[in-house]
DNA sequence: TGCAAATGGTTTCATATGTAACTATAACGT
DNA sequence: ACGTTATAGTTACATATGAAACCATTTGCA
């Protein structure tokens, strides 16, 4: 019997249980960057993302903000009062739509970017680190199938 | 010039950045199944994972499913409060040290671990249904040598 | 036009989570 | 034995997050 077979039900063994491992994983390295950034600047990791967005794309509504991040229009709300508040980011009103938006990053936030920026690399080459050529290859053609559809 | 090169402080491109990547799979993957188990038991992801460790390992403290589950023993401390109380895990104090608990699965709890766990697998199982074979078994590499170490 | 429906964004409220303080018991060193 | 320190677990407080209600503006259309 060469192999091992797990009935359905059998327990789960969250070591071995590929959804577990993603969530270990992920978080951990994200924690990682957020705990150096929050400790320099006092940024969260939505907000850092969405002054991510912004060094790339000049001038976005919060609605736009929110669909480049993945994340819902409440945090991003929120992140950009207190972004705003700090003075990293600039918020105008849309002509001829006062109810959207214009953001950008002002040149404190741009600062704060050139910072952050090359930290967040900086965690991203220590992870890949670990993997040889062909690993980090293999991963980025998984996770592009990983992530393909669904998101 | 076959390459191009991003210095340092040129705004992230998130969607090329592992850990934002991972963070997105990660969310998207736990929530789907969380949401599952969810509606139908009224589970939280942490108290799924207690139920989990608790039906591999009968008789843990609560301390030992915190190391188990890599949560803190806070979060444990309040799954624990709301499944000894939902009548799904037994906790019994340890002959001989009265601070320890002992849990364990109730027969309810038990039933309740069926269902879950079979669905658990079968998310995991849709997941891993994009990859072919090579790439899984290249997944399963990669995530062992990312995890090992710090975790 | 003018009114119903849609959209951008904020606020509110209820829940989740993390940190630190706390209680009870046990272990250790003298 | 006895006081100090460590450990198991819970509680309290402060902050984060998500869903739904809300306000303002704009769009669609009779």
């Amino acid at each position: 019997m060469p192999e091992e077979h797990h009935p359905d039900h059998a327990p789960l063994e969250l070591e071995h249980f590929l959804p577990y491992r993603l969530s270990i994983l992920s978080n951990a390295v994200s924690q990682a960057i957020a705990d150096d950034y929050q400790r320099r600047f006092d940024l969260s990791m939505t907000e850092w993302r969405v002054m991510a967005v912004l060094a790339r794309f000049e001038g976005l509504s919060a609605r736009e903000v929110a669909e480049r991040t993945l994340m819902d229009k409440v945090a991003v709300s929120r992140a950009l009062a207190k972004l705003v508040e700090s003075g990293w980011v600039t918020r105008a009103t849309h002509d001829g739509d006062k109810r959207r938006s214009v953001l950008g990053l002002s040149e404190a936030g741009w600062s704060v970017h050139e910072v952050v920026a090359p930290m967040a690399r900086t965690h991203e080459r220590e992870l890949l680190a670990k993997l040889d050529e062909e690993e980090r290859a293999w991963l980025a053609r998984i996770l592009d199938k990983l992530l393909s559809g669904s998101f």
